[in-house]
DNA sequence: CGCGTCCTTGTAGCATCGCTGCATGGATGT
DNA sequence: ACATCCATGCAGCGATGCTACAAGGACGCG
């Protein structure tokens, strides 16, 4: 029962096929089938089927990977059953964020980070769709990704909550709710939306709103990123949701709280089980929570 | 974190040396020694060290080797997840007994086991001293041991209680006792007995008559092998102690119950963990459950 | 209906890894 | 003081696992 072939069933699975399953484990994704072939061989039945040009495990594949789970969790176990006696935690952390929460997490993380001797923290910013966030956890240590109020936990990974985040109705200056102190959601039909694009996160969001309000909002276009949203917010195109605590001192753009609905991001550190279990993980985890406390206070 | 290092690491510890354990995992001293090495640059701290001639594991050592048993258990764990798809389980199973339990139990398991498709029981006899049990499951999936009643239980692996088996006097036809229904142990001071050497099971429970008959048992010889130790009883060289189930057929012995002390055996099954988690292994298991409970019946 | 694209799988070649065999050095007991 | 035992280092060799490339299927578009 070879470890590196167990390895890869996982990726396979969580990635969705062979080529993605290569590129998370950065190898070709023929290194990746013929591990799999190999395992294959070894306990005699299939573990994976085709299905369109990609392909899917059996249930024995399933049952397989679910096995090499533990197998993965036991052995760093074991490393991190030697960091105790080594002292302090060494090594390399790979963190990733979206674009908004590594703005608002990332710096303080660093600043906190570079006081432990030995241990870094590399750093990368990718925004996807939601349910992309998971399958990020195969490339990073940690995964920073958020998701709308009231949706449904993340799935196959662990979570850890760090903060939840409000989102607040953003205005130009001279926007006749500009120094309001709160909107309420039946105010808001007829307003011309900037809004991401879909499925990505707080995009339910506005369906809620729209819901308060009793008419389907009108989204006049759809930007992914926050400060460009902003910039279009602060030019008279519409009005936006943006994240209180990111953009609470931006220029341009009032931030009035939303009455009637309760719309906010809750903002989460994703880590695949074994992953977590590494001493050095784990530290840079606890400091990402002390940030996001701060963030709140 | 190499599975094979950790492999050996476990095998340095249970073996209490280089050379054991490759004896153990059958290969040469030198494998290990790399394999060790290897693991120790990996974790950057040392996780042997020499004593005497032999060495022995540090503190790290030690937890790694902790760690590394359920590094064991959740790989076959991984395999026993696949050989639920399978069908029935198949494969092959090493089984040492110690020669009277192997003799009692080992006949009908094969008969049992025969009837399995695809199943194998390779079956060994191993005398060994009292302690060396243990040590022996690193070569065998399962090791039949037996130890005196009251003794401490077994350290360090999984032990399943097969039987208790009550050990009688055994005397010659035309002993004064022969045609006792029992005999107390206080009679029993000033008989010349075969007993087993010293270290061996049930070479305690001699100790323990002793005591109970108030004088030091006058021991005549040393003989491990029952069958041996019957036919000097039966030439009337003196009186032993032989196991009830095994030798109550016997002709030119007779087994008369002890009164007074608690004399017998307590034998038991014992596995490694990670061996344990083997479908095969189970299934050989508990067809031996079943001939030790057929036994005793 | 045919073509291009995407994905997996098979093959050849090459680097690396892990094992054996042998030699060495240190510790023990006679 | 010598023989013995044990762990370890080194050279050599076979096996393993990877990459690069090619081939075969399935899907979607014109």
């Amino acid at each position: 029962m070879d470890v590196r072939g167990l390895e890869a069933l996982r990726a396979v699975r969580s990635q969705g096929g062979v080529t993605g399953a290569a590129a998370a484990l950065h190898l070709t994704p023929s290194a990746v089938s013929q591990q799999v072939a190999g395992l294959q061989r070894e306990v005699g039945l299939p573990l994976t089927e085709r299905v369109g040009r990609g392909l899917r495990l059996t249930p024995a594949g399933e049952a397989l990977a679910d096995a090499a789970l533990d197998v993965a969790v036991a052995l760093e176990r074991a490393r991190a059953a030697v960091d105790d006696f080594a002292g302090s935690p060494v090594g390399t952390v790979r963190v990733s964020a979206f674009a908004s929460g590594a703005q608002l997490l990332l710096p303080a993380l660093l600043s906190r980070v570079a006081a432990f001797d030995g241990v870094d923290a590399d750093c990368t910013d990718e925004d996807v769709a939601q349910d992309e966030f998971v399958g990020l956890t195969d490339r990073y240590d940690i995964v920073v990704a958020h998701r709308p109020d009231g949706s449904r936990a993340w799935a196959g990974v662990r979570a850890v909550p760090l903060l939840r985040e409000p989102l607040d109705l953003a205005v130009a200056p001279d926007h006749p709710f500009a120094d309001r102190p709160g909107v309420d959601a039946a105010e808001l039909a007829g307003q011309r939306w900037i809004a991401v694009r879909e499925g990505f996160p707080v995009w339910s969001v506005l369906a809620v709103i729209g819901e308060a309000s009793g008419a389907e909002p009108r989204v006049a276009h759809r930007i992914n990123d926050f400060h460009v949203a902003a910039a279009f917010v602060a030019a008279g195109h519409g009005v936006s949701l943006l994240p209180r605590y990111t953009f609470g001192g931006a220029p341009h753009v009032r931030l009035v709280p939303l009455t009637g609905v309760r719309a906010g991001r809750r903002i989460d550190a994703l880590l695949r089980p074994d992953r977590a279990e590494r001493l050095v993980v784990r530290r840079v985890l606890d400091e990402l929570r002390e940030v996001a406390a701060d963030v709140v206070r």
